[in-house]
DNA sequence: GCCCGATACATCGGATTGCTATATATCGTC
DNA sequence: GACGATATATAGCAATCCGATGTATCGGGC
């Protein structure tokens, strides 16, 4: 059925991930509702996708974690580290120089007339 | 060794291949060029990617070819249908919504100070 | 005449990735 | 004690990526 579920956000979703983390420590449910929240909802982030993403990065070291069991709920807190800082802000300026070349090849498109066939 | 090419491409490769063919038919070599020029050499195409997924557009009729024998030197000119311009124009709709979520998570980080640690 | 780099398209196949489905457990509240 | 929300996790298969490789034409330099 050539399901292709996220398309775009395909590829963007480690930085989205590391950008949310910037202003702090979060845990995963926090990051998907966070998501969720910036994009007005186009952005899901499924928990088959994001939990494995963040072990990724996690294996990566550019996060650390640590479990709170206070609570009685647990929760994993995840919190960048210098090298996630650094991979940021690396992607965060590849993610500009995607962005511009996007919006060069769109804009001609969006601005074409509404096709009055 | 955790290869993972293009990064932040993955996913927006479709639209970038349906918006350069938006100003009228092109073959497989010429799209690699414009896709190449249009990023300033940031976006690679490799002829392994380029051709499946011209092969894939066309199998869901987003896209049509003709070939070219004429000049002697075989070229595969692909053009948009009807359906490739509404999913064109689905999908530039799509990231123009990604984009501006990542501007909300990005703008922040770009503007934190320069770490005076 | 021949070599070579650029042009042009194509496919194979190992490695990687994405995500649905599924599982487990706690919490509040009805 | 049922239900939806909260919270994390993994199995497993479909889909994707792209380096390597193959074919062939063209133009220029020698």
């Amino acid at each position: 059925m050539t399901q292709r579920g996220n398309d775009l956000i395909r590829g963007s979703l480690d930085l989205m991930v590391l950008s949310v983390l910037a202003d702090g420590p979060k845990y995963g449910y926090l990051i998907q509702q966070r998501l969720n929240d910036a994009s007005g909802g186009a952005v899901r982030a499924p928990a088959g996708s994001l939990y494995p993403l963040l072990h990724r990065l996690e294996s990566e070291k550019l996060l650390r974690s640590r479990v709170e069991n206070s609570t009685g709920r647990q929760r994993k807190w995840y919190e960048l580290t210098a090298a996630g800082r650094r991979r940021l802000s690396k992607q965060a300026q590849q993610w500009n120089e995607l962005a511009a070349c996007l919006e060069t090849l769109l804009r001609p498109v969006l601005e074409a007339p509404p096709d009055p066939a």
